[in-house]
DNA sequence: CCTAATGATGACAGTCGCTGACATCAGAAT
DNA sequence: ATTCTGATGTCAGCGACTGTCATCATTAGG
């Protein structure tokens, strides 16, 4: 049996969603966190590099699935396909399941603008993650940087719709309606 | 004569862009900042509300810029071409004398990681505003917030290029390259 | 000309986010 | 059995930011 408890940062998660969503994400400290789960404020910032951080960690392993999505793509096709591809896997992660957390997830973030923040700066750093694999790929700029935005982009109306009451739509599905529809507004300028 | 010197915060801001050039945003406190201009601490934190804010107030002058440009595009203009519009409008504020400060001042964005934060934010900002800027002209959703963001990823991309060393073109005849770039890419998809 | 309202500022205490340094101690490795 | 490891506790401290009250040159009003 192990000396402390394990999964410490995955309860700092609840305990912070808890936390947040009850008394809102300003007026919860992060000492309030660690002792809501038996450790101290110290062993908080151990796990996340700041307040924010904790409803943000597992991002590194959500962009992962992205790039790896794009990786399977033949080198031939064109970089908005290839985004595309990427935005599926991607989607994939986000499966029926995983929907009503998103939902709650995403109230908090909407009601505190700190979070929105780090959320727009998060999704920038993985546009900035696709636009530097499609660079891999042999995809010149600015078409890297605009192809991956244009994705990020897409992907952000989609997922916004996705946790919408009464939405009951894949993801994905979403997203390549979002994009005829970015296509049908972009053709027409 | 006034009893203190005017344009405090113009000289705040002046102060931070040295400090934050030659020691970095990190190193730079606030109150040392103030002390560059003879005000306290406190006087620092009346005319920004935070210490990042300092480097991106003027904002809301600017964002208007871009509405007052988009509301000057006839009822039944497209989406993105009454943004396009907007973002010309935008462009004309960022003239070649600005170009100077304008790179000084994105380097020092670009070597602090929470001031690039901070500047997604604001473009985030930018964004939504032209959103519902086009929601009031009754373009529907989702079509009003992607001709907003693809108009301003458009426009970030632009203003990349435009700071680029060397680069003498004007920011509104960049953009419209870009556009043309990103049309090009989602017509492949 | 005197007086009161104004408004930017100083002074000061206090909370909270966050970090560095060192000690602790159960379990794993040797 | 001893050492090593690694997650944690403890504590001191800095800096960001806020609330509150006092100050005082300027200005408006009488």
């Amino acid at each position: 049996m192990a000396r402390w408890e394990p999964g410490t940062a995955a309860r700092l998660q609840q305990a912070a969603m808890e936390l947040f969503t009850s008394q809102g994400f300003e007026r919860t400290t992060a000492a309030e966190i660690a002792a809501a789960c038996g450790v101290t404020e110290r062993t908080f910032f151990r796990h996340f590099t700041d307040k924010r951080d904790v409803l943000f960690r597992g991002q590194d392993e959500f962009e992962r699935v992205f790039v790896d999505a794009l990786d399977t793509v033949s080198p031939g096709v064109t970089p908005m396909k290839a985004v595309m591809t990427a935005l599926r896997g991607g989607a994939s992660w986000f499966d029926d399941e995983r929907r009503p957390h998103s939902r709650m997830r995403q109230g908090v973030i909407d009601a505190n603008p700190p979070l929105q923040e780090r959320e727009r700066h998060k999704l920038a750093g993985l546009a900035d993650t696709l636009a530097g694999a499609l660079r891999a790929r042999g995809v010149p700029e600015p078409a890297a940087t605009l192809a991956a935005q244009t994705g990020t982009t897409v992907f952000g109306v989609a997922f916004g719709q996705w946790i919408a009451d009464g939405e009951t739509r894949p993801l994905d599905a979403i997203a390549d309606d979002v994009l005829r529809e970015l296509t049908a507004l972009t053709g027409e300028a």
